[in-house]
DNA sequence: CGCTACGTTGAGAACAATCAACCCCGGTGG
DNA sequence: CCACCGGGGTTGATTGTTCTCAACGTAGCG
């Protein structure tokens, strides 16, 4: 099983290191939603922000909890997703460095939330960022358009689920994986996967094994290669794109 | 073929019936937008907004077109999709009185639009729209949970597409189009079901011939009743709703 | 060194797609 | 009035992609 951890860490006491302006000194400030914001705000923000670490598949979140906090992520990476009573699972999105975790949910949280690997995250109270949000400006655009970005992406998974092939949807990924590792400012080709192939599988409406065997004879047709340490190499990345079929 | 009109309207000249003030009467404002709207900021409304109409199949915008506008839905449904090079189709929503287009959209339309039946909307420019959001604050507060609701349902949408069979498809979408109609103060129970087979086959990533024969399967053992004039019974809705797995 | 989690591979089954035919109904025109 | 047409819907036969079940390989770690 990957979540092996049922006690939530949501509103588990932090593990605080006592920074006294840690916002300042944030190494993803420039990708997250601070960057709206200006030096005294970033100051005002320090005094409610509180750090949370996660270890390898630990729970953040449960489905339909009181969403009581809000996240920035630091580093590492999470799945989200949505079980069915029978245990399906569905994979709605990976958050990595920079990305925000809680602005959909109103009183309790949609969807579940987990680490891979170690994961950092700031964590704000609801209220407390409410308040900010009312009184920042630039925040609030901001966050308008993070959740406009994230309903482009959920409408493109759309089509993805409901009209690629396995093929094809492992090479979107791979395709989509890259382009987002060149804008977050890491190495677009060897690209690194964190995920597991079971992740992956939950992520793109397949099973393990389908996403093991295509990724199998996408190496036997030498269009990738898998490196150690959860390396792929996209070998014609414009060959690949056509085979995605972009939208 | 469903799409037989290429010629786009979004900024075709529009019908002008020359309301006074059609904001006032709108049949659909305590659905749409305009409901965090005081009298004197409706009334500034009615300047802007020009009222279109379509007829059936005609395509109201082009997937790539520049966003120069926004629209609410007054009476009839529209489809919006996305297409792959060969044809594929994935329907992301339907969309019904009171419903908003045109949000997520920034500089080009992220996806087609098309009428289902005759069609009258709102028009809204995209600057005279950005400019009365800037100015009414509600009206920024309500489209925010717009846009967060059409999220929620598009990852709803996300676990149906990757993670249900074709029975739990079909079910699941005839218990939400009954939810939805009864929230909208239409007939909850033999609910009409204006879209086509094709339709609802792209909206749910199976062919027509799929959506048909699970209607027929779902007849047969009676847990609904095809009824004339695009209406369908649930004989038991408690029990349909068990089938569909919700999340 | 063996345990465990993850990954790969194989054989067979199953669900949905494909290809094809037919029905039904409303509209149109002879 | 009836024949024809076309779009949508249904049904059947068959194929095929993906899933399921099962076994085995591999790498990291106590």
């Amino acid at each position: 099983m990957l979540q092996n951890d049922t006690r939530s860490l949501s509103d588990a006491v932090p593990r605080t290191d006592a920074p006294r302006n840690p916002c300042k000194a944030c190494g993803v400030r420039r990708l997250a939603l601070c960057t709206a914001l200006s030096k005294d705000e970033l100051t005002e923000i320090s005094t409610v922000v509180r750090p949370v670490t996660l270890t390898p598949g630990q729970t953040l979140i449960h489905e339909g909890d009181p969403a009581k906090h809000v996240f920035i992520v630091q580093s590492g990476a999470l799945r989200i997703f949505k079980l069915l009573h029978d245990g399906r699972r569905q994979v709605v999105a990976f958050l990595f460095p920079g990305d925000f975790l809680g602005i959909v949910n109103r009183v309790t949280y949609a969807y579940g939330a987990e680490a891979i690997g170690q994961v950092h995250l700031c964590r704000f109270s609801r209220s407390e960022f409410d308040d900010l949000l009312a009184r920042f400006r630039g925040l609030q655009k901001r966050l308008f358009a993070v959740v406009r970005h994230e309903l482009n992406a959920a409408q493109d998974q759309m089509v993805l689920l409901g009209r690629k092939t396995a093929r094809e949807k492992i090479v979107s990924f791979l395709i989509t994986f890259s382009n987002y590792a060149a804008k977050s400012g890491r190495t677009e080709n060897p690209i690194t996967i964190p995920v597991a192939r079971q992740d992956i599988g939950d992520y793109l409406g397949l099973t393990v094994e389908t996403v093991s065997r295509t990724f199998t004879t996408l190496k036997r047709e030498g269009v990738i290669t898998l490196l150690p340490n959860k390396r792929v190499r996209l070998n014609d990345k414009k060959q690949l794109s056509e085979m995605s079929n972009p939208i």
